[in-house]
DNA sequence: CCGCTATAGTTGCTTAGGCAGTCGTTGGGC
DNA sequence: GCCCAACGACTGCCTAAGCAACTATAGCGG
């Protein structure tokens, strides 16, 4: 058989994949607890960090890794559990906002401080500064070279806030 | 609003989330050129490289991040594509190999070209080698940490081969 | 040797999410 | 002011995959 599949390229992907596989699975673990899942705790926390607690769904679907239908379900249901509201666009009638409720605020605040043990936990606490620096620029340029442009989301809107969870400010 | 979405633990997972993210979209993208979904590509990976071409159901469940039920259906899809066959465990009978075809082992020589080419060019061509190897360096260690044992599979039948995409012979 | 528990694989049911099509809205060209 | 292409959100239909239930086998204890 040949044997191109130890090529130390595959062997770098796989490691980049197993970190991220091994992360979402202790991060939905303690989501999960907390009633969300992986999608629902990035939607609630993109619309947190949005002026208003708000975005209008097309920039949500940007920023997620979701589709606009996607999105649309996902809020359907977090609507339906009292996470969100979704409110009509004044300037815009083919827009709507998603919005988050106190009740959903609440919930995330319950949850974060957990959420941030478990990624220092498990990822950052791993490593000393300077390798976890390391590793953070060779993310970045992986990043930045690849960048779907999904992330981004509401490019026009926010032009330089990047991704706003690996923004240029403070990343 | 509490600002604590500012958090640079969080902007580190995002970093990470997100390269993982836009590397997963190229490679699908390629793969689908030659008819794999990601995780079917990742299946026949996993068995072309493992002795004979061949792996239990289980153990093929336990290397990749699918239920056994996940499995089940995915080797009925790539079987129905003569992509992979199965075969009965001759020492037992409740067990199954998934064996890669002839024709499944074409496909994937002729795949693995244009993808080693895409992991180049997106990830590691990205890094000059120090930076490349720092990163994946600090990718080891949170792999480690966080290891979900599921990646590692059959492990009572070969203890020490670790994940085999980023076992530690080479990795 | 018999029965009991654990294991391998499959299947029914359910949910998540994508694509493509629909409907209402907008804004530019004329 | 009118028309039309583009856009935002939503829905129908489909596939993927997990859980739990089920079947068949294995191997151990008595």
């Amino acid at each position: 058989m040949t044997n191109d599949f130890d090529d130390p390229r595959i062997t770098a992907v796989g490691l980049l994949f197993e970190a991220h596989a091994g992360l979402s699975a202790r991060f939905t673990a303690q989501l999960e607890e907390h009633g969300f899942s992986a999608v629902e705790f990035e939607v609630i926390t993109r619309l947190a960090r949005s002026p208003g607690n708000q975005l209008r769904m097309t920039d949500l679907a940007a920023q997620t890794s979701l589709s606009t239908s996607g999105v649309t379900r996902v809020v359907d249901r977090m609507e339906r559990d009292g996470l969100l509201t979704r409110r009509a666009c004044p300037s815009d009638r083919r827009s709507s906002y998603a919005v988050v409720t106190p009740s959903g605020m609440q919930r995330l605040d319950e949850t974060l401080p957990g959420h941030l043990q478990m990624i220092e936990r498990w990822f950052t606490g791993q490593l000393d500064p300077e390798a976890l620096s390391a590793l953070l620029d060779g993310l970045r340029r992986v990043r930045d070279a690849v960048h779907p442009c999904a992330t981004a989301g509401s490019t026009d809107a926010v032009p330089e806030q990047e991704t706003s969870a690996g923004g240029a400010p403070r990343a």
